[in-house]
DNA sequence: GCGAATTAGGTTGTGCACAACTGAATTGCG
DNA sequence: CGCAATTCAGTTGTGCACAACCTAATTCGC
């Protein structure tokens, strides 16, 4: 293989071009939510919450594909803000409620604009917009499909 | 606006999908990492340190758009382990340089065939992985571009 | 009904990402 | 030269992401 630079050798990585974009949408999110004090996924949860009124940790999770040990500090995080409440429920005490407040229900209007903010931020034409929409999402859907196996990966050392 | 589920208010953000991927992207490496305890970041320091042998911790972030609070523990980390060695620079003792060891170099191959793995997890065809390459680096380039201004971004409490 | 297996959520520990700050070294201006 | 501004890396503190583990509640087989 030619000799190349450090430079070089990233720019033709999916994966990093990937995770640069995801780093500059979190940075722009960081922005445009600082007044409310949101993190991006705090937001995330807020507009399933918006959509759906009352989520169990357990639905929540498999909306954004997190899980317990992400969101059960950020619930309890929103709930202490007074955004959102948390309580077992009746049925079956193993699982946890969350349901917006008053004040959780408010911010929708209060920002809703922002993903308008966003788009602008992007500079995406429309196109790019579905473009990438479509893509990031058959890809999302693929990996998440099992039928792609695991492949055992263990070392294996070999030589160039 | 019609009522929605929480899926449905999800589905289309473009953000949601991108962040989405990127983490399975990088649960992916982290899966194919395992074996060598590395983390996807500390991987791609060392692809950058493959083709540069030698780098200042400012240049590392420079390449991978890091800052030094996420670069400094993580550099130890890999120093800790024998993978790179850090010191001062004789001719300006605030910059600090991190070149591969024998072991960080020995790496280098052994993990060469972590992309075609990482390929065949995303199951992407050559043209798909082309567009998405394409268009996160486009856009990844565009927002890097103080051109498009960062706007005064204060609360607004506009109402739907 | 009772005990094993399962399920839901929480806890702990590690590491990344980033803001804000610190301190030392260097540069530049007078 | 001498000191103010800048630069580089490191530190601290917060929050997310995830693995591994824990406990309580429920379900299922018998």
């Amino acid at each position: 293989m030619a000799r190349t630079t450090a430079a070089e050798a990233l720019d033709p990585m999916l994966c990093f071009a990937v995770y640069s974009v995801e780093r500059q949408f979190g940075q722009i999110y960081r922005e445009l939510l600082a007044p409310w004090k949101l993190s991006y996924t705090q937001y995330l949860a807020l507009i399933a919450l918006w959509n759906e009124e009352t989520l169990t940790v357990g639905r929540l999770g498999e909306l954004l594909g997190l899980d317990s040990g992400t969101l059960s500090p950020l619930l309890k995080r929103l709930e202490s803000r007074g955004l959102v409440t948390r309580s077992r429920a009746a049925a079956d005490e193993r699982v946890v409620e969350i349901t917006l407040t008053d004040a959780g229900r408010g911010l929708s209007s209060e920002l809703d604009d922002i993903p308008a903010c966003f788009g602008e931020r992007t500079g995406l034409s429309h196109d790019e917009y579905l473009q990438l929409l479509t893509l990031a999402k058959t890809l999302s859907e693929r990996m998440r499909d099992p039928s792609v196996q695991p492949k055992p990966n263990h070392p294996q050392g070999k030589g160039k």
